[in-house]
RNA sequence: CGGGGUGUAGCUCAGUUUGGUGGAGCGCUUGCUUCGGGAGCAAGAGGUCGCAAGUUCAAAUCUUGUCACUCCGACCA
């Protein structure tokens, strides 16, 4: 590819929009241009890029007995409506209707159209296991895309579908997964991505993990253990809390606590810590409004996830409005108003001498004693873990929290498509049933954006050799000089002829402007052919990382090139 | 969905407070010079100031509406 026939223009200046350095990079690079809120054109270095991606994780889901397929990205609502998703699924699913109004839905998610594809198939206990996969465009109508590729609302995705007849079999395949997964990010350059359990949300399910690469621009919180092996995600991370309760347990009382609506406020003006203190948090249903008060300890904060699947119903954070029976600030558990769900986490189980609202409008109670105050409360996990809280694992106080970029997800499904859906097959007893399914996700764009939110200097992304859009560059420095042109161009043509992806600067510009393009392009090897060179009868080959700069001899540079591709040295 | 911000040349942004014939840098075109990290000089092209109403003798500037983008939060296989 000659440089100058190149479609997309490189940018020197950093577009305003961007927040984090990937999302910049490939802007400035000429990698793609945004079309609306979340939805992008890709130029041709990204499509390469994408199109190595892809193929590694082809070669990857191939070796795991998988069948690539192809979904279709529109479907009847009928099929949503089998599973039930066409209701549960909130506005992410985007729902419009055809010439003859029939309801369609655009595909987030293929679980449905698998089923309907391999349905009858599957119809016997001698056909199991298979996996089907596709790489195909998704569309969800994300509440916030973000970060450029990072979080977007159109794009594409390999999601896979396994089916089995066994949960033993489930889980073999789903580890056999689990070291496919690792070995495709391996490959594309981001080895260190790490596995953390994970809940597994609209999904359904059991068992989840989501691999995470750990960076600060990451959307996702992680916690992880720096003692043993334990990982989670924050929504399924389990809060271990060590519960301390004084010697004498203090009369319970009303006391008056003026304008103090906030936990910081009530520590302030009592001269307490927050962890002496009982505060409320307030939920709705999102059906109803019905209200639920989760009460916790003043220190922590409620994992509203946490919440969500022990009430198996959808809640959002509430507003409290007058008249409801709630004083919000000054919200306790004694004498709460009936017809609200209410909920403890175990951070308070056993705790005495805690302060927490009064139900009345500046009173708090004081020496609240859990157990000598409150009859029949169930406490329950509520609480997000905390930085240096208790290990689940290893029971050391050992715990670390972080961000990451979510670039793929397995879950372990169960039955819950295959039910709904009806789809059967006759077992070796001769007996009916529901195969188990496991599903399989990486979003290839978001992987792009994390390798080069890994890889990139402030002149531009560093691709690895693995899937970059090109393997070398070569820099024509003074093409108008007849010697370097002629050079170039033999060199360009023969590298090409040896099957060596070749992107050629050629152009008359500045040495400045041709390095500073090649740097925005990547190419993890780059060939200055320039008159000064020339003299000395040598090129110059650097790696874009700058782990080396060598000059090698006109009459074997095509070798070395050849050698360095080859033998991966980038 | 809640709260902020921004829409002026391909890109980055001044100009809006206080209404009076739209600017800069980069990029683009032409010529000459230059040539190893975003060159210099000269000449040029390029904008219904997001859109629509309104106020006014006069609107990029004031008012209202609307659309788009964006940030924080909520939501998120």
């Amino acid at each position: 590819m000659k440089l100058d026939r190149l479609v997309g223009e490189r940018f020197k200046e950093r577009p305003s929009d961007c927040v984090i350095d990937s999302h910049a990079l490939m802007i400035r690079g000429g990698y793609m241009k945004q079309v609306s809120n979340g939805i992008y054109s890709q130029f041709m270095p990204l499509k390469r890029i994408a199109h190595k991606v892809e193929s590694i994780i082809r070669e990857e889901m191939d070796a795991i007995d998988g069948q690539e397929v192809m979904f279709p990205v529109v479907m009847p609502a009928s099929l949503w409506e089998e599973s039930g998703r066409y209701e549960s699924v909130g506005k992410e699913l985007v729902r419009f209707v055809d010439r003859n109004d029939k309801k369609l839905v655009l595909g987030m998610t293929h679980e449905e159209a698998c089923v309907h594809l391999v349905k009858e198939y599957g119809n016997s206990y001698t056909k199991y296991p298979f996996m089907v996969y596709q790489i195909q465009t998704k569309f969800r109508d994300e509440a916030r895309p973000r970060a450029g590729l990072i979080r977007v609302r159109e794009f594409t995705m390999k999601d896979a579908y396994s089916f089995h007849t066994s949960q033993e079999d489930l889980e073999e395949y789903y580890e056999r997964c689990y070291e496919s997964y690792m070995r495709i990010f391996a490959r594309v350059g981001i080895p260190d991505v790490v596995a953390v359990r994970s809940d597994s949300g609209m999904m359904g399910g059991n068992i989840s993990h989501e691999f995470m690469l750990l960076t600060p621009v990451g959307e996702d919180t992680v916690v992880l253990c720096t003692n043993c092996d334990y990982k989670a995600n924050m929504e399924a991370a389990e809060a271990i809390v060590e519960n301390t309760r004084d010697e004498v347990s203090k009369e319970l009382e009303l006391v008056s606590t003026p304008a103090t609506k906030t936990i910081e406020a009530l520590c302030d003006f009592l001269g307490i810590t927050k962890d002496k203190t009982c505060k409320a948090v307030m939920y709705r249903r999102n059906i109803d409004d019905q209200l639920i008060v989760v009460f916790i300890r003043g220190d922590l904060d409620v994992n509203e996830t946490k919440v969500r699947n022990y009430l198996g119903y959808e809640i959002h954070p509430a507003e409290i409005e007058e008249g409801e029976g709630i004083v919000p600030g000054f919200t306790g558990p004694v004498n709460i108003s009936d017809g609200v769900v209410v909920l403890f986490d175990k951070s308070l189980e056993n705790t005495n001498n805690m302060v927490t609202g009064g139900n009345v409008v500046d009173y708090h109670y004081v020496g609240l004693d859990f157990a000598r105050d409150l009859k029949d409360v169930e406490f329950h996990d509520f609480a997000k873990a905390v930085e240096g809280g208790v290990c689940p694992e290893c029971g050391q106080k050992s715990l670390t929290v972080k961000r990451g970029i979510e670039v793929g997800n397995i879950f372990q499904l169960g039955t819950k498509y295959t039910e709904t859906m009806g789809m059967e097959y006759i077992d070796s007893d001769g007996k009916p049933k529901h195969p188990i399914m496991g599903c399989y996700g990486i979003g290839v764009g978001r992987l792009i954006a994390s390798v080069a939110e890994v890889h990139h200097d402030e002149n531009g992304p560093i691709w690895p050799m693995s899937i970059s859009p090109w393997q070398v560059h070569i820099c024509a420095l003074r093409s108008d000089d007849p010697n370097v042109k002629e050079f170039a161009d033999k060199l360009y043509g023969n590298l090409m002829k040896m099957g060596i992806e070749v992107i050629y600067d050629d152009r008359n510009v500045s040495a400045g402007v041709m390095f500073s393009d090649a740097d925005l392009l990547g190419v993890p090897v780059r060939v200055i052919v320039s008159p000064r060179n020339l003299k000395d009868n040598v090129c110059e080959i650097t790696a874009r990382d700058k782990s080396f700069t060598i000059k090698e001899p006109v009459e074997s540079v095509e070798e070395k090139v050849i050698e360095i591709v080859r033998s991966n040295l980038c």
